[in-house]
Formats: C-alpha cells, sequence, structure tokens
DNA sequence: GTGGCATGTTGATCTGGGTCAATGTCCTGG
DNA sequence: CCAGGACATTGACCCAGATCAACATGCCAC
C-alpha cells in the first residue's frame, strides 16, 4: 500500500502562502521568515501513502501546506485508533525527538512545508517567536484532543458523526478566517474506515450513521467524500455540545 | 459540595521541594529560582474541593505538589468526562487565557505552588528555561492525551481499569525515578465514580472489573483506596499495551 | 451506640454498537 | 466493453457494558 518515495515538489514563496496566517512561522517578520525560506523544502505524498511509521526515524518537521494526514496508534492485536488529524498549518513532529511515536499517514493528497529537525531545534532557541507560536499550537492541539477525549468517552455513534463534521467545516471556515452558518458543503477526505479510527467506532456503523443522518435530512451526500450540509446549526445540535466554537483565533 | 475558600499554606523552600526535578521550574537555576521563589504561593484544596469551574476567570497558573486533581468536561445533559489528571508537578493553568476551559477539582487533597498569571506570562518571555520547560511538558501532556484517545476509543472495560493502574504506578514511581516492577502498591486517590470518568466508563462497570481482576489475583485491595499488584507484569499485560512505558525521563 | 449520608458492590435486564456476511457502486486498466 | 479490486452499504444476530434497582459498608455527628 505505501507508495515509494515521497516527491519533492516545487517550492512557493512564504508570502503567498495559504497557511502563513496559523502556521509556526505565523509571527516571523522579514529576516526570521527570510531564514525559514532558505532552509523550508516540501515534500508531497499521495493519498493512502505512509509518511513514517511509529519507531522509525524522523530526521525533518514540518506543516501541512494543503491536504490532510492522521496519527494513529495501535494496539498489538490490531486495533487502530487515530489520535491526531493535520489539517493545513498543523505542525508534524516533535522537536527533540528523533523516532516517531505514531504513524503518519496521508488522508488525502498532502503537502508538508519541511525543515531538517536538527537546524529547526536551532531555530526554537534562536527565535523565540518560533518557540513561542509552537508552544501556542501544542496548547491548541491539547484543547482539541480534550475534546476529543469527551467525544470518545462519553457521546453517542450518531453525535460523534455530527461533531467531526463539525470540526471539519470550522476547521476549513478558520483558514479563511469565517464562521461556517446556514447551508454549506464540507469536504471530507477520509475513508469510512479512517473515520471509524477517528471516532472509535466501526465502519458499519460510520456508515449505518450517515445513512441515518441522510434519511433525515442532516446532510445529504455529493458523491462519498463531499457533505452538503443543509444546516450547520442542526448539524451542531445533532453534535451533542453546544458550544458556539470559541473565538475565531 | 464545594467548600469555603481555598486555604493558604506555610511555604516549603524550593531546594527541598519534591517536585522540583520535574516541575516548571525544573530548568532553572540559581538567580531564575530565587527570583521564583518570591513570586511563588501555597494554596491548599481539600478532597472534592473545586478549584475553578469551566468559564471562571482564572488569574493564576501553578503546579501540584502533592495531591491529585481532575480536569473534567460537560456535556449539557450532564454526562461527564474526566480530560485531565493532574499529579505531583503537573502543571495547571494556561499562560494567555484568562478564563479557565475545565473545570478542576480536587481529587484528594491538594498542595499547589502558585504564581499570578500575568507576572508569570512576563517570566515566560524573560526566561527561556520555563517556556522551553512549559513546552516539553505540553508536548509530553499531548502524548499522554493520546494514548488516552486510545484508551478511550479501543480498548475493552478491563483493559481501561488495568491501563489506570498501570498509568498511575508509573507516575508515582517517576517521582522518584524508579520503575515498578514485581510486586508494588499503588494510591488510588479516586472514587469509584472519578475513575469512570476518566476512562468512559459508569462506575458500576468499573467496580464490577475491580472485583473481577480481584477475583482472578490480579490486584489485591488494602482498604477502597490503596490496590496491592503482586505482579506489575502481569497488569500490564492486562492493560492491552506491551509497551515498557518509555524511557525514564 | 444509632441515624443518616456518601460511597461501593452486586444482580437482573436492556440496548447500542460490534461482528459476520452478502451485496452494491465506483474506478481503472486492458 | 468488461473484469477486478477498493470502497461503501445493508441486513441479521450477538454481546459488552449501560441502566435500574437493591443492598452493603464505613464514617461522622449527635
Amino acid at each position: 500500500m505505501p507508495h515509494d518515495a515521497a516527491l519533492v515538489a516545487t517550492q512557493q514563496p512564504c508570502h503567498i502562502c495559504p497557511i502563513k496566517e496559523r502556521a509556526v512561522c505565523s509571527h516571523c517578520g522579514g529576516d526570521e521568515l527570510s531564514e525559514l525560506e532558505s532552509m523550508k523544502y516540501y515534500r508531497r505524498f499521495e493519498a493512502g501513502q505512509v509518511v513514517v511509521w511509529a519507531g522509525d526515524r524522523l530526521d525533518f518537521v514540518g506543516s501541512v501546506v494543503s491536504g490532510m494526514a492522521g496519527l494513529t496508534q495501535q494496539l498489538e492485536d490490531g486495533r487502530t485508533q487515530m489520535v491526531g488529524l493535520l489539517l493545513p498549518s498543523d505542525f508534524l513532529g516533535r522537536p527533540g525527538r528523533d523516532v516517531a511515536a505514531y504513524t503518519v499517514t496521508a488522508t488525502s493528497d498532502l503537502l508538508l512545508c519541511c525543515f531538517r529537525r536538527k537546524p529547526f531545534e536551532k531555530l526554537l532557541i534562536d527565535i523565540p517567536r518560533i518557540a513561542g507560536r509552537l508552544l501556542e499550537m501544542t496548547l491548541d492541539e491539547l484543547d482539541a484532543a480534550r475534546d476529543w477525549l469527551l467525544l470518545l468517552g462519553r457521546k453517542s455513534a450518531r453525535e460523534k458523526i455530527a461533531s467531526l463534521l463539525v470540526i471539519l467545516a470550522r476547521r476549513e471556515a478558520a483558514l479563511i478566517k469565517r464562521r461556517p452558518e446556514g447551508r454549506i458543503a464540507i469536504e471530507l477526505p477520509l475513508t469510512r474506515e479512517a473515520m471509524a479510527d477517528y471516532l472509535g467506532l466501526t465502519l458499519e456503523t460510520v456508515s449505518r450513521q450517515m445513512s441515518a443522518l441522510k434519511r433525515e435530512g442532516v446532510i445529504e451526500l455529493d458523491g462519498k467524500r463531499r457533505v452538503i450540509v443543509p444546516s450547520f446549526q442542526r448539524l451542531v445540535l445533532e453534535s451533542g455540545d453546544d458550544s458556539d466554537g470559541g473565538p475565531l483565533s
């Protein structure tokens, strides 16, 4: 299943980068940005390709520019749980750690903006803005993980599905600094199996609940990988928590 | 249920602090440490007391010196999930955020070493060692949250209980830089209900599984809140994952 | 002591989601 | 155009853990 090697892609200048407002580099100005620009390189992965296996050496860190990847953990008997979902602007890899703790798989075609790990660790010391932004992002990720704990521990299958759709809609909207409402479309670059691994369900249950939500008019399907939501409010209601999604940070 | 006010406790000097090797302050030396020492103050909470409610203003941050606290999240209909377990040396509060995102409850008598939030945020800028250590701790917490996702998403009730005991044993041992093995005792400063909230189960299921593990000799109970484990290896086996618990960091 | 309350255990029953299995729907390559 | 494989849907049945309920234990206040 895993393809051969990652492809190197043509580089884009930072000032037209779609994630420049939210990635690790987002607090950097002129000089710092040109230093980063001189160090960065792109890597591309096809949907389904494995970026790293848990336990393998990982000598780079990077940001998701476009596409989506899942971090995945397994019990010896094969039970699989997704433990991280990397969307555009999210950070991959852990400074100070040379071995990947989780298997990373591209769930859709994926473009990464990478730095070799060692030089990046030096930047963390030299440029406090980067370390500061990374701390902020890590704290955000921890908050997201905690919402996810609530989802896995206490929500019903239907609420889980609705919650996932809400999360994807919010993340998609945040990139263009908007807040989802009314009738919206959600890109769903995940197989039913990947959704099941994210939600702690089986793929059959995911399929059944998707059908049920469709039958009841909460969602419409446009192909398998695109969902139309007639009323975002209704979807949020189905997700169990009525929080408004917090500030537009 | 929540008691009146938090008690201020007599302060201990940093050099005899039981968590000095692992807390946010652990990378600090002479001058930095005396600066911290001049700013710190202790707060004590009794078992069951609420430290902050989600949504309330929180003007301090701090480290758990002794005892244990749970971070808790709720759906409107009352379903509750613990989303963080604060053990000695763990950090409470988020720099840059003035409102608590989660309800924090002392699950046993709790001693906190606190700093007012604003001055602490200044320290994060002035003393990079502190920011660095906080990043490291946050990354560790994120890893722990990810193991917890696997637990909630994919483990059976019995594996969940065993996993919780393993986690507590490892954390207790780490404080004195040891690794648990053979016959050990585990302090369990949690009610069955708190355990259930941690594990995404009902308290009845927790009770039943504890009884089952006892019946089969995996654990012995010494009162309700102390567990004797005849063979730590056996317990790890029951927990589902056979990882060795990683390096003694 | 004894009454009352929090906490914990155990039993009987129910059910949401898992498991196993068949079938459907695209794609893609020849 | 058709064959084959990945992905998805649907049905029938089952079981781990939830729910509802009774009872046990310990502890403090009086």
